[in-house]
DNA sequence: TTTTTTTACGATATCGTTTTCGTGTAATTT
DNA sequence: AAATTACACGAAAACGATATCGTAAAAAAA
């Protein structure tokens, strides 16, 4: 019913708070008889400890926080979901943040977090972050981020990606290679890592096949959907129009297919497409989508077993380390008629 | 770089600590010249208060925590992006449990909330919930909730839903119309008001147009998808098989869609089917998919705003009180061949 | 001038834990 | 019997911020 605190307890027993706090941690000061009879009073009166008080204590949060772009996002929610299950699992509590894609929005939360509220951090970096003090604060306060997908090249700790060049690599060459000769990339951003080695593996393979880069093949998206659309659609009803496009982002595949859908253009008959995508209806869509898969949850759960594992260490500096999971590539319709 | 109080503070201006936690609060104790050399120093050192010692002194913890059956759903993420909208405009925080549709992991975070450290609840119940003590209790505890989606009738405070009935009624008229006249009901949990309620809508519109209720054309699905497989492949392919499907959620209209691809049953032409969906690709799906969608984004804001509201007077009780906000027919190419 | 009021600040208790240290009793050693 | 050690517990000081109260000095009222 109402809160019952150690002092509660503590006069309910007729013994001290001290005894009482040190029965319930199983101190070797207790003796046996007076740790049952605290425990089963405890359990009686419903006794939970504040978490607010110990924190005050042993400034030990027992929570993280994750800090992504955007919620509504295949990827991302997988990931969370990842991150969430070692969480439970280790007694720790998730602390949500959407940044919405906006360094501002991104620096304030971090300064939020600067004041012990979190033990550590989870994050994947806004598409417009070019400058990372708000993060370099951060750690320099001793509290320990590990990225994930949107990486910071620049800080020292770890991060878990996919291997974003092969994957490029290999997406490209899968084009090439399913008979397109001129391929378009859809870039999300030019300030992340993620995108510049995805497009590095598409240069990549193009090279390999004696390809010309055409740089009006390369199309610089941002988060404004309309003028997404504007550029695909130019693109695609231009003059010197692709066979073959690369989306970076799960998002951008899908303003292509809306785009060919509003003007009649057919996939992959006309142009074949490929994404990196965690869209569990990929093999629904009309048509199937080609994508390169990450392994999403897993690297959530990877991402938050390395910070675990240092803050359990009480070792607040989380030395470099790049970890790669795999991404997959799973041909369907949209690259290869016959799977339509 | 290390964190900064109260009283490094008050030590740097020689001042007493009291004199800074006014100052900073913009007392009417203090004089205009000393808040300005407070502020600009509290500025210059980079201090920021320490969330948990304020929290064991006011007994409030600016956070929330958001406690649903599953992460990987694109309503649930929508309501959650909205209510980390309407969070974030109040400086609150937002922690994050999924249960897994499971009562026992549902009742053990409930329980991990009970000692205050959150100050309300957001929350849409497991499906196999259909005992409340665990609930009961942390209202008991001067926890306020607030239900969506799935909420739990017999308790007393402010639920948000969708017209369910009325959605329910709609997409089964919508069959009906279309020219089915065999219709089954996909059904998600029998614990679940939106379920229940949605089958009263179903029947209502059999109802109204005279076709008589057949029980063997109402699914009872659950979480296994495997076994959910099963039971519409035997319903797709059996004698008696349905020429329209209406479903309660979304993950039973994809495992249908699904079902139909693997043993080639064409919709619309043989089955017709319409969902309750928040999918963002219902129209590059194929075929296209009829949908009743609701307003996740609102819902999630709504319910934030009526929890916020209460929160700001400090009254632990909220009323009883149903909020509806309509969900949308969307008519596409899974009941209507020309729009495939 | 004396008294009252206002202004501006400091000392301190408090929130609920944990933990260090102290202490009285019983058990053991010399 | 005296000295030492172990045992089981209590008192009290933290953690950092806030709010109540008290009190000098200055200003206003008498």
């Amino acid at each position: 019913m109402s809160k019952v605190n150690l002092k509660d307890l503590a006069k309910a027993l007729n013994i001290s708070v001290s005894t009482v706090s040190k029965a319930l941690r199983d101190s070797y000061e207790i003796g046996d008889e007076t740790k049952k009879k605290v425990i089963a009073k405890a359990q009686s009166m419903g006794y939970s400890p504040n978490p607010y008080a110990g924190f005050l204590r042993n400034q030990k949060s027992k929570t993280i926080a994750i800090v992504l772009p955007e919620l509504t996002n295949n990827y991302f929610i997988q990931a969370i979901s990842g991150a969430e299950a070692i969480a439970h699992e280790n007694s720790y509590h998730i602390l949500i943040y959407a940044t919405n894609d906006n360094k501002e929005k991104e620096t304030s939360i971090l300064n939020h977090l600067l004041n012990g509220r979190v033990d550590g951090v989870l994050m994947s970096v806004s598409s417009n972050t070019s400058q990372y003090e708000h993060i370099n604060e951060l750690i320099q306060t001793g509290i320990p981020i590990v990225f994930f997908d949107r990486i910071c090249h620049e800080i020292e700790t770890a991060k878990i990606t996919t291997n974003d060049f092969a994957s490029g690599f290999l997406a490209t060459e899968h084009l090439i290679q399913s008979g397109c000769k001129k391929i378009a990339y859809l870039s999300i951003s030019e300030h992340l890592s993620i995108d510049h080695k995805r497009k590095q593996g598409y240069f990549e393979a193009l090279n390999k096949y004696d390809i010309t880069v055409d740089n009006n093949l390369i199309i610089q998206c941002n988060t404004d959907e309309k003028s997404n659309i504007q550029k695909i659609k130019k693109l695609l009803t231009g003059a010197d129009k692709p066979d073959g496009i690369f989306a970076s982002v799960e998002r951008l595949a899908l303003t292509t297919y809306h785009v060919c859908k509003e003007n009649k253009i057919s996939i992959p008959e006309d142009v074949k497409i490929i994404s990196f995508s965690n869209l569990r209806t990929a093999d629904l869509l009309n048509p199937s989508l080609t994508t390169i898969t990450q392994p999403a949850f897993e690297i959530g759960k990877e991402a938050a077993k390395i910070l675990f594992k240092h803050l359990s260490k009480r070792k607040s500096i989380i030395p470099n380390e790049n970890i790669v999971i795999n991404s997959e590539l799973t041909i369907r319709g949209s690259t290869n008629p016959n799977l339509k």
